[in-house]
DNA sequence: CTTTGTGCAAAGGCTTTGCATGCTT
DNA sequence: AAGCATGCAAAGCCTTTGCACAAAG
């Protein structure tokens, strides 16, 4: 009950699906959202594209859920956007910890890598005694494309 | 009617009224509890400490409006905490523009300066054809002090 | 008397949780 | 049958808005 290669792991290969993880019906439809488009997308954005284009019906909630578990597994990456509202994409294989240059119209955007902050904040931060150091490096702008709008 | 220095302007000599400011009861209420704590604090952690300190009754909902207010004034400076929210304090007197290294449990904040991506960002959005930049680097860390508790 | 400040209740935006239903295995 | 996936409704945070009343000028 179930031929190989059926509806178990990833038939539509998808970008972000390393090898043979188990994804579930909305799983691969939020998969097949974000593939093929670059740009940093809000749970809500997702929402209304996967249902505004007729596929199949798909809650808010579900979108949540599979966007978590996809950040966790290290699928998507995420991103807060300048009003707070946390934004999506499928993980570039672009190596090394990165930030964004992010259009906050459309969500495009460009790999920043900042290697001097990067080690004078580790550093900075380690002076001071501070632990367990995270950052956020949120540049945000209006590209090109949004300009000429 | 209202003698000269008697409930006007700010008489109990607040920090961040550059000078003849004139500021409401409330207004007085939150600059007084910013004062002389150099942390970063969320509008509901104001709310509580104003309220607790048996000082006065005081709405949640004002406490917003005058932390807008006093934004706006740049009297207070704010920055996004890890999860979101909105953090206030009074606007140090340091020179420039700068980021902080803060602490995630307590607020308390070294100020930080990098000069480079300052730089570096701007250029860098340049060269993209982005518009309008604005940029957020945020380091957090647990301070020494936290570690210890 | 006009303007501005305040509080309460309600609403709003984003996200998570509870619970019942439905697939999948 | 057992377990996970989903959706809907409700709840939770943080923050803002509407409205009526109080305070200030």
């Amino acid at each position: 009950m179930n031929e190989p290669g059926h509806d178990d792991d990833d038939g539509e290969r998808l970008a972000g699906a390393p090898r043979g993880r188990r994804r579930t019906v909305r799983q691969r439809a939020v998969l097949a959202t974000l593939t093929g488009d670059d740009r940093f997308r809000s749970a809500q954005q997702i929402y209304l594209d996967l249902n505004l284009r007729g596929s199949e019906r798909i809650g808010l909630t579900t979108i949540y859920r599979v966007l978590n578990t996809l950040a966790v597994q290290q699928v998507v990456e995420s991103q807060r956007a300048e009003h707070g509202e946390t934004l999506y994409r499928l993980r570039s294989d672009d190596p090394g910890h990165h930030h964004h240059l992010l259009c906050r119209h459309c969500g495009r955007a460009v790999p920043y890598h900042p290697h001097d902050l990067e080690r004078d904040a580790i550093r900075f931060a380690a002076s001071h005694g501070f632990a367990d150091i995270t950052h956020h490096i949120d540049v945000y702008g209006t590209c090109p494309q949004c300009q000429a709008r």
